[in-house]
DNA sequence: TTTGTTATGTTGGCCACGCCAACATTGGCC
DNA sequence: GGCCAATGTTGGCGTGGCCAACATAACAAA
């Protein structure tokens, strides 16, 4: 659990950057959130949601798509996919068409599991934002999407 | 170098979440700062340029001191003094009023360097900022001073 | 058809950042 | 004098994000 121990000074220079505040805000938005997976237990955290997610949006996938689609790099994602098997939330079977490559299926299991765990990571957002208005919510939305829309777009190419 | 491969697709339960915005977002924060600093050579990170501007404002402290101030964890900010020091950034030396204390110089090289990451880092603002207007800039971190308010408050007490 | 080349899954490793525990030592307090 | 708190240090752990190397399988070019 990230106990989030923020500076009790923060030099001036530092203090009022943007990437200081946002990396303040990430410890604050990523603690919350590892203190939410953790509190639900099963050692599950971000890397086992995200693929859950993946699996529940995409239907069956490749893990190199899997990894593809998540931004997980691949020997990460075979890594956390043995957890997600071990605990009978995914299956791994070898794609009949090409043998080299699994196909991973959520189970049922998989997707109870995935929608516990929106329900804990929705109560996280409503956490991080609370010091906002609704309005001021909607902005700081905004303004993170137009800051990434270069990034989203390159990586369509 | 923090290579920041986004993700392709992003699940929709995902990529609309205010922590994964905020996470995607310090990606490219800090992404680009790795970068930075990475281009300057030296092996200095973050850690060290937050001692160096600790240092350099609050004047010669206690390691103590530095970690609390700084929120650096006390192990940590040995080790990166260890470094400062062996680049002749920094001095340490026996408080003769408290000999199990050490008193943390910033060195002229030090402060030389500081201002030096000082542009470099100024720069990468910018870049981060590049997507938003100038009145968005201003929004966006008002709205972050905003978000992490609260925590500054119950850590000055 | 044989010879590269590319894709896949896996293992094992590395780094930054953030933590924590344990320890010897020093100083202050009672 | 004896206890407690603070200090610096060592060593360790966890997460997220990477990369390299490897065997194997599929594919493309020759």
């Amino acid at each position: 659990m990230p106990t989030d121990h923020p500076p009790s000074r923060t030099p001036a220079r530092i203090k009022d950057r943007p990437t200081w505040l946002i990396s303040r805000t990430f410890a604050r938005s990523s603690g919350l959130l590892a203190a939410g997976f953790e509190s639900y237990g099963r050692g599950l955290r971000s890397y086992h949601y995200r693929l859950l997610a993946a699996l529940d949006e995409w239907g069956p996938a490749s893990q190199a798509d899997l990894g593809r689609g998540t931004g997980i790099d691949r020997s990460d994602v075979t890594a956390v996919l043995s957890e997600l098997e071990s605990l009978r939330l995914v299956e791994r079977s070898v794609d009949p068409d090409h043998r080299r490559r699994n196909i991973v299926t959520i189970t049922p299991a998989g997707v109870e599991q995935l929608l516990e765990l929106d329900n804990v990571i929705d109560g996280i957002q409503e956490q991080v934002l609370k010091p906002l208005t609704n309005a001021q919510r909607r902005q700081f939305i905004a303004l993170m999407m137009k800051l990434l829309a270069a990034e989203d777009e390159s990586s369509k190419g």
